[in-house]
DNA sequence: TTGTACGCGTTATCAT
DNA sequence: ATGATAACGCGTACAA
């Protein structure tokens, strides 16, 4: 099993390694026939590319970096890790790695990124869970690294290409389900203000009572199934159903108000296991889009002026059952 | 921002490029006086090594690469992703990169075994999900591929190190902690025979309730809640508590048979979720644990004989409650 | 502690 | 239009 390089191909295909090169990454400078002897002896030879060696040439590794949540874990938890498989699916069909890195907060992720990009060279990131005043995006920005963040800008102007899924319509479906099914009195039980996140999915349910005339009610509780089930205690007992802003919340409000139809936000392996109704956010769809932008702004073939994509969510129905 | 290389450090120390070298790879060899002055340069220019470079040079990559379940959803799923963080995290403490792969079957991940292998000269892997007949490790074995397995190598010889979780040890928790509670018909509800983790699960209960001269009743079924329901409607009706190979299976005995204790297994979100008493892997420790033994293979300083840790899972008791 | 060759592919230049 | 030659990128092994 010797080493096989451009060297040995050049050697069997009988042209110089420039040729071996030039097949390789610019074929159509090559004869036909040439090309295909040299492709026969790659394939024969089973020879494969340096990456360290065309890395240390044309600055660039075929890697993009991804974190992962540090002790990710609960409910919720489990949306960033199916985005992570998409993703490392879409990165591998574009010829592309996924690299991971955990980061403590914001800080420790920028000094990350300036330690993939001097030492690993890593060619383009795709950022999540963005919120207000993050810096993360204009330190790449400044520093012309392609990125794509899965999360809108929120409260900053759209600079960069993203995709996001949008929240509202998700809430606004659930909640439009909920009035065909009958109910009138539908509460909303979310986070508290503040975040991107947790404010669409509050206006979509708001939106939707208010055009269908309908009085609204909502608590909010900072997510788990406790503070859910505390918090949900709190409707007014006229309340039949409930939109949640996640699963979590939603089994608390299960528990708070077993007498509620309840709508969950996430289809997590929770709501699939108890039969909660559902919002499901489309992931892998997702991830595939933020692939696709990103080889776009690596292949140097992204379009002026930056894309955005809100992708539609769907609700996942599942027929309530004795609990 | 000019580009810092071994040759700026070297310059603004006044030493040669190769006594930088020294100091950030053998600084004992250095004088204490040069190796301050080089120390200084480094970090006042803010140099890092390029591993390209770097990698060209020693083969080595500093990269390791562990694979990531392609659609993993569902209870159990996360229960590997768990364990990515916190390789991650054990990774980037040892110095060195997690890479991802998907690969849809043994043969597909040794073929991307090969391609990183030869294009991106990975140091070592982590390998999950081991199994009877598993082909994986001799392929990498017989290319003295440095490797860690965390699992068992089912009906193989201990040729290589791994770390696992003490299934059967987690079970007899399970059942002990029923029998203290007054139990005595307490059932098994496990996968079908074949798999080394679901005969372990069901062995630790086995044995606890052999030893205590209680009867077995066990059923079994293809993990999922829906099917876990069914087998648990099957159990003799004096059962009064059930143990469970897995949370799913859990969920589904708690519904065909509201009137028992369910234990479950892999403590994941649902558990915590819905209050189900379940047995907790350790995850992170396991992780740890394997980034030790591979940092140890990696250095060359690892024991002649490989090492085998089996980890304790322990029993995270949830007072039952209404549901 | 230093000089120098080396690893391997790509870019630039030159020849046909 | 094709192919060959040479230089280059950056850190490390080895000998001096």
């Amino acid at each position: 099993m010797e080493k096989v390089t451009i060297a040995t191909v050049a050697e069997r295909a009988g042209v110089s390694r420039q040729t071996v090169s030039n097949v390789i990454n610019t074929p159509e400078v090559v004869r036909a026939e040439t090309r295909e002897r040299v492709r026969e002896a790659i394939t024969s030879l089973g020879y494969r590319v340096n990456q360290a060696a065309r890395q240390m040439r044309t600055g660039r590794s075929r890697l993009i970096a991804v974190r992962i949540e540090p002790g990710s874990d609960g409910i919720n938890g489990s949306v960033l890790d199916r985005f992570l498989h998409g993703l490392t699916d879409a990165a591998t069909l574009a010829g592309y790695r996924v690299m991971l890195y955990t980061a403590a907060d914001d800080d420790h992720e920028i000094a990350t990124y300036d330690d993939l990009l001097t030492a690993h060279d890593l060619d383009g990131f795709v950022l999540t869970s963005t919120h207000h005043g993050d810096p993360r995006t204009s330190w790449l920005a400044a520093r012309d690294v392609p990125f794509v963040t899965f999360g809108r800008p929120w409260g900053a102007p759209d600079t960069h290409s993203w995709v996001d899924v949008d929240n509202a319509a998700g809430t606004a479906a659930a909640t439009r389900h909920l009035i065909e099914a009958g109910h009138r009195r539908i509460g909303f039980l979310g986070w508290p203000a503040g975040s991107g996140v947790g404010d669409s999915r509050r206006t979509g349910w708001e939106s939707t009572m208010t055009d269908a005339g309908l009085t609204l009610s909502a608590v909010a509780a900072v997510d788990g199934v406790d503070a859910g089930a505390d918090a949900a205690a709190r409707f007014d007992s006229a309340i039949t159903a409930v939109v949640c802003a996640s699963d979590s919340l939603a089994l608390g409000a299960l528990r708070a108000r077993p007498d509620c139809a309840v709508i969950g936000f996430d289809d997590t392996a929770v709501a699939a296991a108890i039969g909660l109704t559902s919002v499901s956010q489309p992931l892998t769809e997702a991830a595939a889009r933020c692939m696709d932008m990103l080889t776009e702004l690596l292949d140097g073939r992204a379009p002026a002026t930056p894309t955005q994509l809100l992708l539609p969510p769907s609700l996942v129905v599942r027929p309530p059952r004795r609990r």
